[in-house]
DNA sequence: AGTTTACATATTACATGTAACATGTCAAGG
DNA sequence: CCTTGACATGTTACATGTAATATGTAAACT
């Protein structure tokens, strides 16, 4: 019966995977960057062992790119990457919303809520990066609705990858606000337990976002 | 201009991979057998350090677990596992079906012709081995029609990890049957670019799987 | 007996050593 | 000028060392 203080894994290989994570989400290390394994190890202070194992995770997990005997790079995308993980997230994210119209517990719903508030004061301040925060967390918890912790786990993955597929494409804050509108639409279906409705609203929300991406291509 | 003798990967890591991976979905390596590094390397002749990285390999892909400082075993589901494991291959390879029904090349759909042919031959000689293997195979095509590689990768760690989750379920050769034809019916719908139909059959399939697994389940 | 303690064993998690390999630089040679 | 090739540097991929930790077993105590 020890009180076990130390309730995260406390483990260097999660902790530097924790770091290199964020940092990438962040845009600190950015598409393209080299993550050299002695480089990192001694910036973390920690030895080659468990940095090594954090950069597989990344491999893993698809933000980061590995060729032989060259080491890891943090993963780019071209257009037609973020495309193709569009069409899967759409695929996914609309299946754990009908899903979720039956299954979601109140406090779900009430997360989304919180969320969403969040996400119109940071559209207030024009909080550009404080935004693209809430939208990862609003597209994560849109993987929890199902309550099916496989779906869960692979809407998750994939926002990631898109968020960083994404951010090259920094869209206008008036997409932003769409974007904000599509989502309570999305939350409006779900709170009347409207599985159909919640899908298409959601189905929306990814026509808007590829159609906003091509648009934004031309420019380029 | 090199001659380029090795076209494999040549490293030990992923060498051991392959090995384990297909030493637990031929079921040599049971659900919850430890995955011992020592043990593994002593066992393949290598050292610990490409091993380590072969399991953690495996338990990103989900065919292994593993807990602070007990090491990984062998993924073991329950059936609600399987369940949600099955609920999520059906949203997926019901999508890549749909889009497969127009994105499809020829060869794609002979490749399942002859998938299927092999798999009428295993179930003619009533073997049972062959026609999982089969079975895995067809499914890992249905992921190629879509010709949207995170999606194909995606259907592919789900059939693996079903294929170990549904194996103690072990399935009746009538059943077996089923599945051919409900797979023959699949790929009809495909030859005549006919997406709706496709990915009906298709569900049909996965309603006969979940039907039969929950019916398995009171005979245990 | 049943619990506890101590010891032996095995494994993880992290650290470090090192050969093979890739890349950049820079000077020699065409 | 352009190419070539030796050298220096940095990295990967694999091997091995080691402290902390978990587990099994057997002796010691109640």
């Amino acid at each position: 019966m020890k009180p076990r203080a130390k309730l995260q894994s406390e483990r260097l290989a999660d902790k530097a995977y924790a770091v290199l994570r964020s940092q990438i989400l962040k845009g600190v290390l950015p598409p393209g960057h080299a993550l050299s394994v002695p480089e990192l190890s001694r910036q973390l202070g920690v030895s080659r062992s468990p940095v090594r194992e954090a950069v597989l995770q990344l491999v893993a997990e698809g933000l980061a790119r590995e060729q032989a005997h060259k080491g890891a790079v943090v993963a780019h995308f071209s257009l037609e990457d973020a495309l193709q993980i569009l069409e899967v997230r759409e695929v996914l994210e609309v299946a754990s919303v009908r899903l979720g119209a039956s299954r979601a517990a109140p406090e779900d719903l009430a997360r989304l809520k919180q969320v969403l508030q969040a996400q119109a004061k940071a559209l207030q301040e024009s909080d550009f990066v404080g935004y693209q925060a809430t939208d990862l967390q609003f597209h994560r918890l849109l993987g929890t609705l199902s309550h099916n912790p496989v779906l869960e786990r692979m809407v998750g993955l994939l926002k990631d990858q898109s968020h960083l597929a994404l951010e090259p494409a920094a869209r206008s804050l008036a997409q932003l606000e769409r974007g904000y509108h599509e989502h309570r639409s999305v939350l409006a279906a779900l709170e009347a337990r409207n599985a159909e409705g919640a899908g298409l609203a959601l189905l929306k929300h990814f026509k808007r976002i590829r159609e906003s991406l091509e648009g934004w291509l031309v420019t380029k």
